[in-house]
DNA sequence: TTTTAAACACAACAGCGTTATGGAATGTCT
DNA sequence: AGACATTCCATAACGCTGTTGTGTTTAAAA
């Protein structure tokens, strides 16, 4: 009395081919149909699987949470912790530009689609703050940060950071007003409103800059950077 | 040789359908059978007054941002500019807080209902910007912020407010760190990092608070707080 | 009044998520 | 080995979606 057991790796395979249509086709084309035709099979291997559509999507979402986590473990703790912190928040901006319509799933709420995420999902979502949180600790050790909440420093840098990806995602900083620009000057700000020296978290910033390269060089991802309209 | 002319009071009137259906029962509602059906008309008029649902999504956001500037340009001037300021920045907070699924669409860039803002509808929404350029500028006039580009910190504003009502309408801001007290600290750390001092920010930012009933007492939009899950 | 072009109703098409049905495959038990 | 149970998956269908023909009604201009 014993079933018949299928491939364990098409069910990574489908959020696979679901991460990489998203990429390159938009959120359009993310359909079971189409899924289940690149797969080379029907669409009843979704239903297996993930019982539904918005699981699917769901597991979606926490692969593009790893993939941000993948991006904020690369930053390795230095001497300069404020140096490290800065380097986080190039770390998650460039996670997103990376996978701009996964980033947009992630956070979209309510999506036409149909799925919401759970709090465990959610959950999931705000453990990966821990790196700044443990980097504004050695910050707070470092003199260079007012101590204080550590989870709340954190908290602060994920809104000032995901509020301007969502925006530049969205198209809405231009020109003079650029998302580069206005990230270089925000991370010094965010350097300063947290307590260090405005001299100081210039340097730290200019030199986090200096890391990127060697820090994110490598693959980091198949991730594909769809085009914002399809 | 002339046209038989509908009435034109329609096209508004299916708008106003159409927002009531997404914030009443979130996205999904969003259909052209089921707007027709709530007008009592058929299908077509969605065709013969936009062309296409996601033209009808587009006036609808524009609908959008009108209500934000609804709710900032009932920001009064007084002596105190960052009082002020910190008000707009209430204004913004509880605009998206009772038009949430109206909100998430107009920041969702790319959403699977397959519309997409014109960048004249980005211009548009930048340009509800000058309500806080010109607060800015009061700022520096009134010597509480360090001179400088009134476009610049507007934006910079913008960017932290925006981000933390997203993460607050996607439900990731709770317990010790929810949005009403993360709010609070970052209205004073946006201040002082425009240059005010901590205890004249921190005073503004107070009395500002004390303003909200008597600014947006009143009825301020049929807006219906939409639940986020369906 | 006749003409004419827009507005709308109805029906249909392709596509969507989902489900019912049935066959094929596989591990376990007799 | 043979029988069985149980899972996987293909096929077809249901109700839904946006969109588009087709044809009719309607109001304004000639």
């Amino acid at each position: 009395m014993s079933p018949r057991r299928s491939d364990p790796r098409t069910r990574p395979a489908l959020v696979d081919i679901a991460a990489r249509l998203l990429a390159e086709e938009g959120p359009r084309a993310l359909s079971t149909r189409r899924i289940a035709a690149e797969a080379g099979t029907s669409t009843m291997v979704v239903y297996t699987h993930f019982g539904a559509m918005s699981e699917l999507v769901r597991e979606m979402v926490r692969e593009g949470f790893a993939r941000l986590e993948a991006y904020l473990t690369r930053v390795e703790p230095t001497g300069d912790p404020v140096s490290d912190m800065a380097l986080l928040g190039r770390a998650y901006r460039m996670n997103a530009r990376a996978n701009p319509h996964l980033y947009a799933v992630m956070f979209s709420g309510a999506s036409p689609a149909g799925f919401s995420l759970s709090e465990a999902d959610r959950q999931h979502g705000r453990y990966t703050l821990v790196h700044v949180v443990d980097c504004a600790a050695r910050c707070f050790a470092a003199g260079r940060f007012r101590a204080g909440d550590a989870e709340l420093v954190a908290h602060q840098m994920w809104i000032a950071v995901h509020g301007l990806v969502t925006l530049e995602l969205g198209g809405y900083l231009i020109d003079p007003y650029d998302p580069a620009s206005l990230f270089e000057s925000q991370l010094v700000s965010l350097m300063v409103s947290a307590g260090d020296a405005l001299d100081l978290a210039s340097a730290s910033v200019a030199a986090s800059a200096e890391r990127v390269d060697e820090t994110f060089g490598a693959d980091l991802g198949r991730s594909v950077v769809g085009d914002r309209r399809e």
